[in-house]
DNA sequence: TGTATTTTAATTGTGCACAATTAAATAGTA
DNA sequence: TACTATTTAATTGTGCACAATTAAAATACA
């Protein structure tokens, strides 16, 4: 076999790293409507699941850091999809709360993950599987990395 | 079954995106010695296979477009990796080929795919198989999108 | 030939993504 | 208590990523 590992052609990466990009150009007309991005559409997955989420667990959740969130969150902010309070209990963390425009939102993106799956051409067995091998892969690195 | 399709936890494209950015975070040590970013390493890796390209056929190969290339290309002319130059056959086209220190770079690289996969504790065979579905998955996206 | 269309990069503007640093609050401890 | 270490966001600076626009060159074609 002795395949050239030096060859695009030839690394997980690199597939990784294309079709990612490809299904969130895919996202784009879906989320146009609630004038938002993907890495938005993410925050708002997040707090739909649990609403108020800090920072910090927010990036945990998202595997993102202050750096990135801070200014996605006030631009979701100026949007009034969300609203950002200091905690009572710590005053260092920073909660980020759903508005009743962000709650209101949910409605409107019920539909998305179902339009999303009509531009996969794959069977819903062969997607859960390769949801699995991901998690895996993405569980692996977190014995190397220093992600929380 | 029916689950929750707006639970982060269920979507394909969420573990894509996570997995995706561990990865890339994965090279940072191992292109540090090059002084190069992954997308960077990318477009070497392009010109390594062949070499020149026009910057048309770089961003067909690594799915790109002139608005992020134009500007990463030329820092990595900056830093001598590459150098550009208009086709004589065409002067529309520019073309990006290898300097010496960007030829010299592939020896210096070479270790890194069998690098990188040693933080990865999965299976060869395992990740041609994820591989092969990325890249059905990434071919399915041109039917819909605008790709060239 | 001359004009409209297409192709190719570059530019402009916005929004992530992340390393490194800073500053404030809390926790740990002598 | 005071003093150190840790935790949490924000900030700073750099580098993608991409939509939309612009400009130049090549092509199509009337």
């Amino acid at each position: 076999m002795a395949e050239d590992k030096m060859k695009l052609e030839n690394q997980i990466c690199f597939s990784l790293y294309a079709t990612t990009r490809e299904m969130t150009k895919l996202y784009r007309p879906l989320l146009a409507d609630l004038n938002i991005t993907y890495p938005q559409y993410l925050v708002l997955l997040a707090l739909w699941e649990t609403n108020p989420l800090t920072v910090k667990a927010l990036g945990s959740r998202l595997y993102l850091d202050s750096g990135t969130l801070t200014p996605m969150l006030k631009r979701m902010e100026k949007e009034d999809l969300i609203e950002r309070y200091r905690s009572q209990e710590d005053e260092r963390s920073v909660l980020v709360g759903l508005t009743e425009k962000g709650r209101q939102a949910e409605d409107k993106a019920a539909c998305i993950p179902d339009l999303l799956l009509e531009n996969i051409d794959m069977s819903e067995q062969e997607i859960l599987h390769l949801k699995n091998t991901l998690n895996r892969m993405l569980e692996g690195t977190k014995e190397k990395g220093e992600n929380g």
